[in-house]
DNA sequence: ATAGGTGCAAACCCTTTGCAGATGC
DNA sequence: GCATCTGCAAAGGGTTTGCACCTAT
């Protein structure tokens, strides 16, 4: 099962957007498709993460014109993340949840009850980077992978 | 694909480790098989972690004549978790790992490059989950979930 | 015209479940 | 003897793959 079930606001890609994106797949031979475009302004419009199944229902919601596949979300979101869009996050069990790579740059706390996201604080996190540095020679990736746990309503 | 392929060394329960869990056991109402002392002494004898297909190969390996089925391994983790003889690992893709909860629960730092699993120093784990806690509330399942990034060797 | 993209169905992997028969106590 | 286990086979959930058809450029 899947938790998250906020599709987010309306959002579309604007103009400059559209053509940065569209140049980007020129630049590698692909095609920008409705299919992709819809995807990412799911994610996009997105306020926290969200699974594959519910980005199809989204797209089914704003575009009920465009059949589209749950195969396609997941070639879509494989391309999305190797042009660095879009992150994919595995929680526990249930399916893996993806976000906007824009919005990823701080470390997240992932509640595997739940499924909620938060953010964690800076100095905490800066802490645990320096800390794995100096005893591991670590480089955390943080930003790409969120800690998981129980967040403080579910514990209750 | 599961990465442990040392079933370790040759464990038996000692007598004393056979009743105590024999007791816990039959507290329960719970039978000590065959097979449960098996999947025990496997996991026991392993020096890190393994998961259900190889715990099953070992045990195959050690009493040919005992055929035993992956149903049967899962079933007996279950039991062996809830009795806190041993403790599951989910590790991005693939199987979820289990080992010797005596060997305590602690974090794990995996490298996204090779893949290498190393275990975080305890003093660090144990500052972040207390940070977590008094911040945001927030129980880190540190010992279930690793945190990744970009081992020592791998980044020079 | 021709890569490249899509949908469908089927396969995939790991794990769980239902049920009949076997086993520990 | 009775509850508890086991093995088998089948289903489950999320994801991937093969292939024929469709579409963007």
């Amino acid at each position: 099962m899947c938790t998250s079930t906020n599709s987010g606001t309306w959002r579309r890609l604007d103009q400059a957007e559209r053509i940065s994106l569209e140049e980007t797949l020129h630049r590698r031979g692909l095609h920008l498709t409705e299919q992709r475009e819809q995807i990412l302004e799911v994610i996009f419009g997105c306020p926290g993460h969200i699974c594959a199944e519910h980005i199809l229902a989204a797209v089914a919601d704003r575009r009920p014109d465009l059949h589209m596949n749950k195969t396609t979300v997941y070639r879509a979101l494989d391309l999305l993340q190797e042009l660095d869009l879009v992150t994919e996050h595995k929680i526990g069990d249930g399916p893996a949840q993806y976000e906007a790579a824009s919005r990823g740059h701080h470390a997240h706390l992932i509640c595997e009850k739940c499924g909620e996201s938060q953010d964690m604080d800076a100095q905490l996190a800066e802490n645990l980077r320096i800390g794995l540095y100096a005893r591991h020679g670590f480089s955390a990736g943080l930003e790409s992978h969120p800690i998981f746990g129980v967040c403080a309503r579910c514990r209750s």
